[in-house]
RNA sequence: CGGAGCGUGGCGCAGUCUGGUAGCGCACUUGACUGGGGGUCAAGAGGUCGCCGGUUCAAAUCCGGCCGCUCCGACCA
C-alpha cells in the first residue's frame, strides 16, 4: 500500500463542527475532513472516507458471494413506462427523480430496481432449471426524499447493495432469504455496528413480510419495540401488544352530560373512570373515503395498520371540515348510527363491553356503549399502535420503546412485481409458473454513519479495524534526522506488509498532530520523538486504549502487527 | 407538504432591534522564536453581508418577493 501523507491529503480537519451538523457522527465525519456537502443530502466523499466505503462494500461483497449471489450491474437511468408496468410510477411517484431525454421520453432515475431485475428475470430466465437465482449489485440510489435528514442518515442520492433472489416456492425461498438474513448479520457485525432484526412494514417496496437491521441510537429517526424478556422487536408501526384489561360495563344505553369535555383524558377525569372505560373515535381519509376509526380510550390509533388492515393504499387524519362534511362530531362522536360499512374497530372496543363513547352532540356522551348491540364495524382488526409499557404480545413482560436507524431491509416479495410484470417460468410439468421473490438492502454510507456513532469518544472517531481508512497513523515529533529516517523505514515496512498508513509529515506542534490523529481515529497511533529516539524506543498506542506503550525502535513493527490483531478478537 | 429557526471570508460567531467605518476567534500566507496534547510575536491575503426588487442622500441593517440550509412532524437503505 502507498503511506498517505497528512500534507498532502485532500481535505482537511476542522477544530470546529459547522452548525448544521447535529449528531456526533456528522460532526465527526465532517470535521475529520472525510465528507463535504453539495446540498440537501447530497454529499462528497473525501479520499479517506471512500477508502472506507470501499472497504464496506468489500465486506458486503464477501458475505453476499459467501450467501451464494452473484455480483451484477443493473441502469440507474431507466425508462419511467418500467415503473407503470408495476404499478409503482405513483405510488412510489414523488420520490422519483424525474427527468426527459433528448427525443423527450420520460426517464427516472432508479431508487431501487425490482422493477429492472424483473424485467431482466423475464428476459433470461424461463425454466425451473435455472433457478433459484440470487444477483446483487451496489450502485447510486436516487430518492427526491421529502427531508433529507441527520448528516448521512437519510439522504437523496447513495449507495445500496440491492440484492435480488428468486425462488420456484416458498420453501427454496426461505432458504435464500435465512442465507442473506445470516450475511446481514455478519455485514454489520464486522462493520462494528451491533443491530437487531424487527419485524417491519414492507412500505412502498410492497410484498408479505419484511425485517429491518435496526442499529439502536438515541439519534436514530425509527421507534423501534422491544422486549428484553422474549426478544421479541419490531418497529412501532407494525408492532404488536396485549392492551391493558378493558373496563367495560354492563348495561342500557344511556346519555351522560359532558359539557366541555372533548378529548378522553378530560372524559376519564370528569367522569372519575379509567381511559379504559371510554372508546376512542379518529377520523381518517383512507383512499379518498372519510373513515371512522374506534379504539379504545387509552390507546392510539396506528395508521400504517389502519392501512393495511384496509389494504389501502394511503390514510390521513381528515381536516376539521371534512369531519364536519362527514356528519361526525369532533370531541364527541359516536359509532352508533354510522354506516357499518365506513366503520373500523379495533379488538380492545369490541369484546370491552359497554364503553363510554361520544353521543353525536356537542356537550353529551353515551355510556354502555356496546359492540355488536350498539354499533357494528365491516372491519375489525388490531389497528393500536404500541407503547413502551404496552404488554408484549408474546411472553407479557413490558415493552421498551427506544430510537434506531434502519441500516438494512430484508423483503419477501411473493408475486408482487413478477405477476403484474409477467415474469414467468416453466415448471417440471410444463406449468407456466410465477417465481417467489425477495430483495434485500443496505444502505453503504448509512452503515459509515452508524459505525462512526458507534464508535466514537468526545476525541473523534474510533474506526473499526475492518473499515478504518488508515490503519497506522504515524505522529513524527521534531524533524531530527533520526526521526526521519526511522519514519520512513517503519512507514515503508508497515505499508509492505499491506497496512494503510497515514503520516503526519506537517509541521505542526505535537498537540496539533495527536489531536487530529485522535479525530481521526485511526485504530493504531504510532509516535516517533526525538525524544523516545534517544532511548531507542518508540510509542505505540491504540486509539480505543487509555494507555500507550513504548517498544524498542527495532520491534515496532512487530508490535504494531501485534497491536493490531488483538483487535480482530 | 405543515410547524420552527438560520443564511455575514474555509469553519464558528458578533454587528441587524436603533440605517452611515464589515468586525472577532480559528484556519490560511510570509518571517522569527518555539517544539511530546490545538504555542508566541510581527506582517499579510481573503467577504458584491444568499438572490432580486423597493424605501432612503445613504441598506448587512427597514419593506416585499424568491432561493438555500437545518431542526420537529407526515415518508424510507
Amino acid at each position: 500500500m502507498p503511506v498517505a501523507r497528512m500534507s498532502g491529503l485532500f481535505g482537511r480537519t476542522l477544530r470546529e463542527a459547522p452548525a448544521d451538523a447535529d449528531s456526533a457522527n456528522h460532526q465527526l465525519l465532517l470535521r475529520s475532513g472525510l465528507i463535504v456537502q453539495l446540498a440537501a443530502g447530497v454529499y462528497s466523499f473525501l479520499p479517506p472516507a471512500w477508502t472506507t466505503l470501499l472497504k464496506i462494500e468489500q465486506i458486503i461483497r464477501e458475505e453476499m458471494v459467501a450467501a451464494g449471489s452473484q455480483e451484477m450491474r443493473m441502469p440507474a437511468i431507466q425508462p419511467r413506462e418500467l415503473w407503470e408496468e408495476s404499478g409503482r410510477a405513483d405510488s412510489y411517484g414523488p420520490v422519483l427523480f424525474n427527468l426527459k431525454d433528448r427525443r423527450d421520453r420520460t426517464m427516472v432515475l432508479a431508487p431501487t430496481h425490482e422493477e429492472s431485475v424483473t424485467d431482466l428475470f423475464r428476459k433470461v430466465v424461463q425454466s425451473y432449471r435455472d433457478l433459484p437465482q440470487s444477483v446483487f449489485q451496489m450502485q447510486t440510489k436516487f430518492r427526491d426524499e421529502p427531508r433529507p435528514r441527520g448528516g448521512l442518515v437519510r439522504v437523496r442520492e447513495f449507495i445500496m447493495k440491492d440484492a435480488y433472489t428468486f425462488d420456484v416456492d416458498d420453501d427454496a425461498f426461505q432458504l435464500n432469504y435465512n442465507a442473506m438474513r445470516q450475511a446481514y448479520y455478519n455485514i454489520f457485525e464486522r462493520c462494528g455496528v451491533p443491530v437487531v432484526a424487527v419485524q417491519a412494514d414492507s412500505g412502498a417496496i410492497g410484498g408479505k413480510q419484511s425485517e429491518e437491521f435496526i442499529f439502536l441510537t438515541e439519534i436514530g429517526e425509527d421507534n423501534i419495540i422491544l422486549c428484553s424478556c422474549c426478544g421479541y422487536a419490531a418497529n412501532q408501526e407494525r408492532a404488536e401488544f396485549t392492551p391493558r384489561e378493558a373496563a367495560g360495563t354492563v348495561g342500557e344505553l344511556e346519555d351522560v352530560e359532558t359539557p366541555g369535555v372533548t378529548t378522553i383524558e378530560g372524559l376519564a377525569n370528569f367522569l372519575g373512570i379509567p381511559a379504559q372505560s371510554t372508546a376512542k373515535a379518529a377520523f381518517f381519509l383512507v383512499d379518498g373515503e372519510p373513515t371512522f376509526a374506534v379504539i379504545r380510550g387509552d390507546l392510539e390509533v396506528n395508521e400504517l395498520k389502519l392501512i393495511n388492515a384496509l389494504d389501502a393504499l394511503e390514510a390521513r387524519p381528515l381536516l376539521p371540515e371534512e369531519v364536519e362534511e362527514a356528519g361526525w362530531v369532533a370531541g364527541y362522536a359516536s359509532p352508533i348510527g354510522v354506516d357499518p360499512a365506513r366503520v373500523i374497530a379495533d379488538p380492545s372496543v369490541v369484546d370491552a363491553g359497554g364503553l363510554v363513547a361520544g353521543a353525536n352532540r356537542v356537550g353529551m356522551h353515551a355510556r354502555n356503549v356496546t359492540y355488536g348491540r350498539d354499533w357494528t364495524a365491516a372491519t375489525v382488526a388490531d389497528i393500536g399502535m404500541a407503547q413502551p409499557g404496552d404488554t408484549c404480545s408474546e411472553c407479557d413482560d413490558a415493552l421498551e420503546m427506544r430510537r434506531g436507524i434502519e441500516l438494512g431491509h430484508i423483503f419477501k416479495l411473493g408475486a408482487r412485481y413478477a405477476e403484474p410484470m409477467e415474469a414467468t417460468f416453466l415448471d417440471a410439468d410444463g406449468e407456466r409458473r410465477t417465481p417467489i421473490m425477495g430483495c434485500y438492502g443496505i444502505g453503504v454510507e448509512r452503515l459509515m454513519a452508524a459505525a462512526v456513532q458507534a464508535n466514537h469518544d468526545d476525541l473523534g472517531i474510533i474506526w473499526p479495524r475492518s473499515i478504518a481508512p488508515y490503519d497506522v497513523h504515524i505522529v513524527p515529533l521534531g524533524g531530527s534526522d533520526d526521526v526521519g529516517s526511522a519514519v520512513a523505514s517503519i512507514e515503508a515496512e508497515l505499508a509492505q506488509l499491506g497496512l494503510n498508513v497515514l503520516t503526519d509529515d506537517r509541521d505542526e506542534r505535537a498537540g496539533v498532530k495527536f489531536n487530529d490523529a485522535d479525530l481521526m481515529g485511526a485504530p493504531l497511533r504510532i509516535t516517533i520523538g526525538a525524544r523516545g529516539l534517544r532511548q531507542g524506543q518508540i510509542e505505540l498506542k491504540l486509539r480505543h486504549a487509555a494507555e500507550s506503550s513504548s517498544v524498542p525502535i527495532d520491534d515496532a513493527v512487530t508490535a504494531a502487527q501485534e497491536a493490531l490483531a488483538s483487535l480482530d478478537g
